[in-house]
DNA sequence: CACTTTTTTTAGAATCATTATAAAGTAGAA
DNA sequence: TTCTACTTTATAATGATTCTAAAAAAAGTG
């Protein structure tokens, strides 16, 4: 199964949970955002399943550590993450908080001028707040 | 004094626990980065004084409201706030967990190709994500 | 000045996302 | 199968933020 590799690689072993938790994340053409909650209700609906929040929560960290799923930088009680983990940005639209995707193509190149001593970058990432 | 109009103007009076805020925030040369309990402790030590969590959650809010705060934009358990308003974004070192500056001038002009009908944009935040 | 009304501060409680825990379940190797 | 290590789960703990209601302070009024 496809799924199985992605867990083996973030240290997971493919197990019912996981493999479900994979469906509802990879298995669409549009990638999407969500928080855990929102993931655990769909798990819920779309797979009429419950699986624990623990459970959740462990296997959506130990794939964004591994690059799988990608965390969204904007300030909110609960964490964003993204099933788009190619290189791009976010609109957030304040007055309907809600997220929009802007891919790299419709932000110009950004260069980064200053340089710390031993640091290098690892991302590089835009919020486009919205309002009416 | 000078920190009755930021006041006034973020709808709040004047009260002896607001100006001493007012103190701690608005009183340097140098702006900096802090959550809310930074502040709290930082009114503790510098000014020997307690300040109920709730008066500084209200204050920091209303001037953040006014745009005499800004929030970063960056994912964490507690809000970052900055006394820098002007026009910037932020270094954060995934190492030390501590955000740094960047000019405008550091970061090439960046510009939103994508429009959305009916929306404008009030404000476009560069958080550059660095690591050892 | 009194006295009333309104606003503010405060400590502590409530809330809510996230993390930790420990017992019961499951997978994989031998 | 059997053993061992890893997983899942419900539930508790944690911790930032928000709410609340009573006490304190400030403003308004005669």
């Amino acid at each position: 199964m496809k799924y199985i590799e992605k867990l083996r690689n973030s240290g997971l072993r493919p197990t019912k949970q996981r493999l479900k938790i994979c469906e509802v994340l990879f298995d669409t053409e549009k990638t999407f955002h969500f928080t855990i909650n929102d993931l655990s209700n769909k798990i819920k609906k779309q797979l009429n399943n419950k699986i624990s929040l623990a459970t959740i929560y462990n296997t959506v960290h130990a794939f964004e550590k591994k690059g799988y799923l990608k965390q969204i930088p904007i300030n909110s009680n609960q964490t964003y993450f993204d099933t788009n983990v190619s290189d791009h940005h976010h609109f957030y639209d304040l007055n309907e908080q809600k997220l929009i995707d802007l891919e790299n193509s419709d932000v110009g190149p950004i260069k980064i001028l200053k340089k710390i001593e031993g640091k290098k970058i690892k991302s590089v990432e835009v919020l486009v707040k919205l309002e009416d």
